[in-house]
DNA sequence: TCTTATTAATTGCATTTTGCAAGTAATATT
DNA sequence: AATATTACTTGCAAAATGCAATTAATAAGA
């Protein structure tokens, strides 16, 4: 069978930069570290820093720094947890969720365009694949424990 | 449908996630921006230092002083072009093609690993997908023109 | 209860990475 | 022969990174 790696190092190269171009919406300029942070606070409910910082496998001193610069751009809300005193609880802003939408539907777009050079039946091949690797991978002892 | 978006993110996050682990060889330390140049000049065939900064998409500044790195390192080779004395030719030196080649294999078996939890019909279908998936994207005009 | 861990998050460095602007040297174009 | 373009390198200055150490709050042990 053919080398894998490869397969894999073309796709995540072209995924990785498609994050990069996509994070300029209107007057607002984030780096792809900030939009996953974005698209990991839109996801789960009422996260912790280190429920995100841990999500997307970030040092949380760089991460607690990222947050002061999202939430100076409006973007971050940090609520202080009614539980706990020493736990933040990340939102987003009005604003912050409009750019992870626009991110998100820009992406789609994206996948969408790609998608329509394929047949239908391709088309469900290949999404049912990415499920498939996705659980394969979670399952893996070897790697990416921390991970989701 | 479901969201693609949310499979494709998982998914590459995964891989980046792998990518920045595997890159501990012995005594060597490599950061995974490291590790995907040294892949990128061991695939290609004498190639100029624009050529690779190009096939990572990366800003040739930048490249420029990862390279002088990987030499300190002992890793990579520069040698001046024959035919064009702007230009000088990568390749790696029995050091790098070491690493690049463990770094390869390590991922080749987390990869095996990770297939092991599917069944021969579910591999072949993934690998098909992926290709698919790479090829539709090569051919997607809205983003990663520059690459590959 | 009081003391001692443990945990969540922040700051203080020191290092590394990044990228634009400007530079040098060689080749291409006119 | 003069000019433009190309390949690559340096000079900043800003940003990102991560370890060590700090603060404040909760949990656990005596």
């Amino acid at each position: 069978m053919e080398n894998k790696r490869e397969l894999f190092q073309v796709l995540t190269r072209r995924f990785g930069l498609l994050n990069k171009n996509c994070c300029s919406i209107g007057a607002v300029d984030i780096t792809s570290v900030q939009s996953h942070i974005l698209y990991e606070i839109d996801k789960q409910t009422s996260p912790s820093m280190q429920q995100i910082a841990e999500a997307i496998a970030m040092d949380i001193t760089t991460f607690s720094r990222q947050i002061q610069t999202l939430i100076k751009m409006e973007l971050v809300k940090k609520t202080p947890s009614s539980t706990d005193k020493r736990v933040y609880i990340l939102s987003l802003t009005v604003q912050g969720k409009f750019v992870a939408t626009t991110i998100d539907e820009s992406m789609n777009a994206y996948l969408e365009e790609v998608f329509s050079h394929m047949n239908e039946f391709e088309k469900e091949t290949v999404i049912r694949s990415i499920k498939l690797l996705n659980q394969a991978m979670s399952k893996s002892s070897v790697c990416c424990t921390p991970l989701l």
